[in-house]
Order: structure tokens, then C-alpha cells, then sequence
DNA sequence: GCTTGTCTACTACTAATTGTAGTAGTTAAA
DNA sequence: TTTAACTACTACAATTAGTAGTAGACAAGC
């Protein structure tokens, strides 16, 4: 059996593209569209996540819901910060990583620091 | 046989604080002052970073001297970016990362941005 | 009430990664 | 020429993650 790589990265985008919190057959729905997986795949994967941390989950009837502990764009933020607390060159690890942006990416940059 | 978790990175962190390419046993020897391990798995360790691109190394006389491929700004720069890259919320992500940094921290970033 | 379908919990297997280390062979140095 | 150091190769164990089946619970419909 081939392992197609990273279920849990995509259950997560699906659950933060959802405007609410949704069952593991509702995950299921939209991976089945792209892809054949067994209902009891992603479940095992909606539970893991849940285990770690990543997802809350509330009772709803008879099922659960599952939703994001956090948003896509904290997450990311905060991975981020993570990776800079980890150089210990956090001046040069931040002026290295302004480099590499793109020039609109330094305008944006500018506008949320002149908010101050 | 209790595995201690991230001898890659300590790995990573020797050659990086180290001014020159090492050797392996170099390595062996800096590690060995904060923990028992065989010098084999310090080898084995080197060699699959330099298997996965993530170390160079040139033949000086009998043995091999690793370097990494990225200074280790660059490569926490790289996988920010790589982060950032990843959420499609782009500039949603970076107003989030600047909010949570300090105030010092924002006024580097400001010092960056103003030079150009 | 009984059946049926859906959902969860539990279990299990497999593949990949990584920490761990031994053995054998090569080679430079003494 | 021996010996010490170094590399290549092999191997095993623990963890994580992708894959899925079975059994049991329970609500809804007949």
C-alpha cells in the first residue's frame, strides 16, 4: 500500500476552510472527492490530531464536531516564532528572513508596523 | 534502550558554532562531553544529513570534513518563509507573527525595512 | 420492538524516519 | 609492518503517521 503523504496537513486545511466545526464524515465528504480513503482512515487521523492538541471537539447529538484548536494564519505565525526562538541569531535569522520577501510583502510589513 | 530525541539538531548546532568543517570524530568529541554516545552514531548521523542535502563535505586527506549546506539563519529564514508560504493567508500570517514579537524585535524589523 | 445504518472506540498492520550501535575493511601514521 | 583511526555497510528499535477492519453503541425508521 502506497502511503499518499500528509492526511493530517490536509484534514486541517479542510477544517480551517470550514466555517464551522464539522464530523469526521463531513472530512471524509471532501477527501473522498479528491482521493479513495476509508471513512475510518480519516477518523483515526481526526482523532490523533485531536489527541495532540490541534482540535477541539464538542458533542453534537450522537457525533462530534472537530475545530481547530487554533486559526491556519496563528498557526503559522506561531510555528514561525518558534523556528526564530530556536537560531539563537534572532536578529540575522529576522533580517534574513526580510530579505527573501517580496517587495509587496515588505510594504505590507511597513504598514502593520507604522500601526504603533 | 531510551532513544534521547534530536541528535540531528545537536548536530546541526556543533557544526554551526563551530568556525570551521569538522570531522566527524570532532563531532563525536563535543557531544560526548554532554552524553554517552557511541562515535558510530554520531557517524551514522552526519552521514544521513549529508544524504538529505543538508551537509557538504570535502575529503581532507583520509577523512571527510562536514559544513552545512545553509548558515543557520538562513535555513530557520528559509523555513519561515516556507511556513508562510504554506497558509495562504499571507499577509494575515505576517500580521500575526509581528504582533507577537516584542517591541525591540519590531523596531529591528523597522531598522530593515527602512533601509532600502 | 426490531432492524438498519451511522458513528466511535479499539486494534492492527505497514512504511518512513531517526536514535542507537556493531563489524569489517581501508588507510595513514608511527 | 603494525596499529589506531576512520568509513562503509548493516542492523535493530522506537516513534510517527497512513491505512483500514471489527465490534459495539445508538438513533431513526419501519
Amino acid at each position: 500500500m502506497s502511503r499518499e503523504p500528509h492526511l493530517e496537513s490536509a484534514v486541517m486545511e479542510i477544517l480551517w476552510n470550514a466555517s464551522q466545526p464539522l464530523t469526521p464524515s463531513q472530512v471524509h465528504a471532501e477527501l473522498k472527492s479528491a482521493r479513495a480513503i476509508a471513512y475510518t482512515t480519516v477518523l483515526t487521523a481526526v482523532s490523533r490530531l485531536w489527541k495532540k492538541g490541534l482540535l477541539t471537539r464538542t458533542r453534537r447529538g450522537r457525533t462530534y464536531t472537530y475545530l481547530p484548536r487554533e486559526g491556519r494564519a496563528d498557526s503559522a505565525a506561531r510555528r514561525m516564532e518558534e523556528l526564530l526562538a530556536a537560531t539563537r541569531e534572532r536578529n540575522l535569522t529576522l533580517a534574513r528572513f526580510i530579505d527573501n520577501l517580496s517587495a509587496s510583502d515588505r510594504r505590507e510589513l511597513r504598514r502593520f508596523l507604522q500601526h504603533e
